[in-house]
DNA sequence: CTGCATCCCGAGGGATACTG
DNA sequence: CAGTATCCCTCGGGATGCAG
């Protein structure tokens, strides 16, 4: 198993998709159900609205997740898992699994689940 | 599947483990066999001594690899796998194969392991 | 409510010169 | 050969204010 770092890794792109630092966050509350811009940011705290925004949109170029606007007063966003996304969902488990193998102090998210 | 960002997430502390920009690289030849310092220098054009250092520093700290020094002169130095490290292979396959599943114009390291 | 525009800061990372 | 030390710059990302 070798990378030519000036190719296209395939490793490499993917983890461009989803590694940056709210996405993994944002994705897997959208696996579990579709999400207004507005409860998202209530569900993640910390996250600013220009970061929220710029990974959305990002998310939604890759493909990944799909934006659904409802011309509403006032105006509405709905975003929404897309079968790309769905698909990057047992990636997620292998990450998990092997977190909750190998590193100290980590907390699952399949028990997130149970909770 | 849930994230709390507040908490140590399993998902996203794996990847901070390997997903800093030339990790994954390092990793993958070290996959194959042990290299010293200055045939990953040479393997990997691109990056700096400063970055190929401190890389290799975090990936001993996390217990991925190890560092096995030879008191002779010139001294020499080999990075090899760990057991630890090793489990990631699989991981690293998985996010090939979604890549290559779900991604243009991506060069798939399984390929080059053949060629 | 859902964004966009702007400003700003700190960390990540590159280039280079020096050392045991 | 295998690093360390220093400088510097870009860019991710936070805070805030404005707009449809």
């Amino acid at each position: 198993m070798r990378m030519d770092p000036k190719q296209r890794c395939a490793v490499i792109e993917t983890l461009k998709v989803f590694s940056a630092k709210w996405k993994p966050c944002i994705l897997s509350y959208l696996f579990t159900e579709s999400k207004r811009y507005g409860e998202l940011q209530r569900l993640i705290p910390n996250i600013s609205r220009k970061m929220l925004t710029q990974h959305l949109k990002e998310l939604c170029a890759d493909g990944l997740i799909e934006r659904k606007p409802f011309p509403t007063i006032p105006p509405k966003v709905e975003y929404v898992i897309s079968e790309k996304g769905k698909s990057l969902q047992p990636v997620f488990r292998v990450l998990n699994t092997w977190g909750v193998n190998n590193l100290d102090n980590v907390c699952s998210t399949e028990e997130m689940i149970a909770t």
